[in-house]
DNA sequence: CTCTGTGCAAACACTTTGCAGCTAA
DNA sequence: TTAGCTGCAAAGTGTTTGCACAGAG
């Protein structure tokens, strides 16, 4: 299961292939070998890899590639939003000392984390198939989006 | 509001400041004054600050005080569990191209992030004061713990 | 042909580690 | 007294930037 491409969805990647070539020429974007073989490893494996693991990856198949381009090729896919950051977003680490219950919104934009409070949101029920699997410590909802101040900038 | 310590939670900081003495001596840890002014100006903000800039608001008190103090007391204290580290966990940054809703569980010891689903989780009402004030993006549960893996570990 | 994208190298930002002296208990 | 803590300096890890050349459109 882990970063393997099962048969079924062979079908899938290729159709995101097109649909990333279409969106690329719709952003004006070049379809550079590059570009392309980046996004097929990432869509290739199921874990969440660093850019240094895709690089290693798509380096087998590409031996030319630099790092840099498969950091800036990885910057290029959230920003298309074909891909996303999770968790360890490359900034320093921020704390956070409030042990009340709250939740998080993030700004993409100007990346203040700011608190919020939804009562309806305390109380997350964790499926007993997970609890089985894992020890929660913390269960929480997450908000990703634009501020205020970010949306009327833009 | 952001940063300032309103005179209504000042007693509430005070009975945080003896909780932490108290949870220091159970844990067999020094009570440093450098400690206690970290913590505390980590209590006195609502934002999250980096270790740089707690370092900068200790020094304004503690004017001797380093910043790898600051940053190995910014551990310790998330190792008690009396704070804990929001966005940006100062490792690299993660990718992933799975677009198809699903929710993440992140390992606190092998710091794996694991894709789970659970329909329910899918569609998370965003309320309508938080609606107005951001434009979400993404709404999404978010879990932490031991993985099973660690959890026989240890 | 043109202009974006790439590769390389250097700069940068943040964190971690080793060690000698200090201090809370 | 002494184990744990702190400050300093150096090394490590990951990301960003500037520039010249290459290649997609």
């Amino acid at each position: 299961m882990r970063g393997k491409t099962s048969a079924t969805n062979r079908r899938e990647i290729e159709e995101r292939m097109n649909a990333f070539r279409a969106k690329c020429h719709e952003a004006g974007l070049k379809v550079t070998p590059q570009r392309t073989a980046v996004y097929k490893a990432l869509l290739e494996t199921t874990d969440h890899p660093s850019a240094e693991i895709v690089f290693r990856r798509v380096r087998r198949i590409f031996p030319s590639i630099s790092l840099d381009t498969v950091n800036r090729t990885l910057l290029t896919l959230s920003e298309m939003g074909v891909a996303f950051v999770v968790e360890g977003s490359g900034e320093a680490k921020r704390f956070d000392a409030n042990l009340n219950l709250h939740q998080h919104f993030k700004c993409l934009k100007c990346r203040r984390i700011i608190d919020f409070h939804h009562t309806p949101f305390d109380r997350i029920r964790v499926p007993e198939n997970l609890a089985n699997r894992f020890t929660v410590h913390r269960a929480t909802v997450y908000l990703e989006g634009l501020c205020d101040t970010c949306r009327k900038k833009s």
